[in-house]
DNA sequence: GCTTCCATGTAAGTAGTTACATGATTGC
DNA sequence: GCAATCATGTAACTACTTACATGGAAGC
């Protein structure tokens, strides 16, 4: 069983945000925007905009200005496929892809963006339990600092980015709210 | 040219740290301790102890105790190989490792701890500045936020992200003074 | 028209994942 | 001793990276 594709789906989520555009321009949304979460070699890119093509998730643009450049544009099946993959419930193994989908949600309004920060929440509170309990049980004394420094800053800058993580994320659901 | 390999590095990370051990043991580590930053499959850590000895970088310790379990440790040249892999230079390519080069370094005397969080410092400061840049140039109007909610969002969360990862690394490197 | 870029394409090699297999050990 | 578990091993497949190649476009 082949591990989960999440290439196809950035590239549908940037031709659906950006409407027809080049491999080129798909390329530079990569490596502009979300190159914080995802990145792409354009020898991966091509190859994958042509196999899209033959499955039917994108199309190619008649392109007479320009020889040379492709264009494509995102059909009904692919935006089918985008909008099950934004759907697909958020798990521990999938929860790292939160930011990016989120990077594909254009509307405030849109139903499943609650959904999707609500149970990245719910995970990100767990770990930071998970975190806080392993603190608890390998530095609760000083002395047990020392030796393992390293460690110790890890394991403190873990809890530190998820603390900060939910409070951001629970700041987003209050202005939702409003 | 292959890429630069950090599962070895790893490897010998951690049978530095916690002294001659089984793979199983080292695989827990993984698991337990660093699974923020790397995860590996046993399937590619098993061999992978195999190549290193082969290479002198790690030896079998020969167990009467039981015939299953192999016990690695790290040989000298191991422990040379390891040394330069933490000295090497910060850069934004590999400024990811940073965490997980922390995590190796056991005192808090360490005359590379300094350097290491200094460089770090500067490369995610120089990340601030970009984000906060590119916060100015789409979201400097409320209405440009409207119609692209999600690329708000993750703008918003990087910015506090790293805002927040500098001032923790700020606050080790205070506490490091005293 | 010549040169320099630039968008795209291709190939080879390494890394990483899932699935399956094996033989020793442990618990009863 | 039998079953179940567990540490290790192997195989097949996919993802990703680096390096190299090509032919059109653009600048002069």
């Amino acid at each position: 069983m082949p591990r989960p594709r999440i290439l196809p789906f950035i590239i549908l989520g940037v031709l659906n945000k950006r409407g027809a555009s080049t491999g080129k321009i798909v390329l530079d949304e990569f490596q502009n925007e979300i190159s914080e979460f995802w990145t792409v070699a354009h020898s991966q890119l091509y190859p994958e905009l042509q196999k899209m093509t033959d499955e039917g998730r994108v199309s190619i643009v008649p392109n007479q200005t320009n020889a040379k450049t492709v264009v494509y544009e995102i059909t009904s099946i692919g935006k089918a496929d985008l909008e099950a993959w934004l759907q697909e419930p958020v798990t521990e193994q999938n929860s790292a892809l939160t930011s990016l989908k989120l990077y594909f949600v254009q509307e405030r309004q849109a139903p499943e963006l609650r959904a999707m920060i609500i149970a990245d929440v719910k995970l990100h509170v767990e770990k930071l339990h998970h975190l806080q309990g392993r603190f608890t049980d390998l530095f609760s004394e000083a002395d047990q600092i020392a030796g393992n420094y390293g460690h110790y800053l890890i394991l403190t800058r873990a809890i530190e980015r998820e603390t900060n993580y939910v409070a951001w994320a629970n700041g987003v659901l209050n202005d939702l709210d409003n």
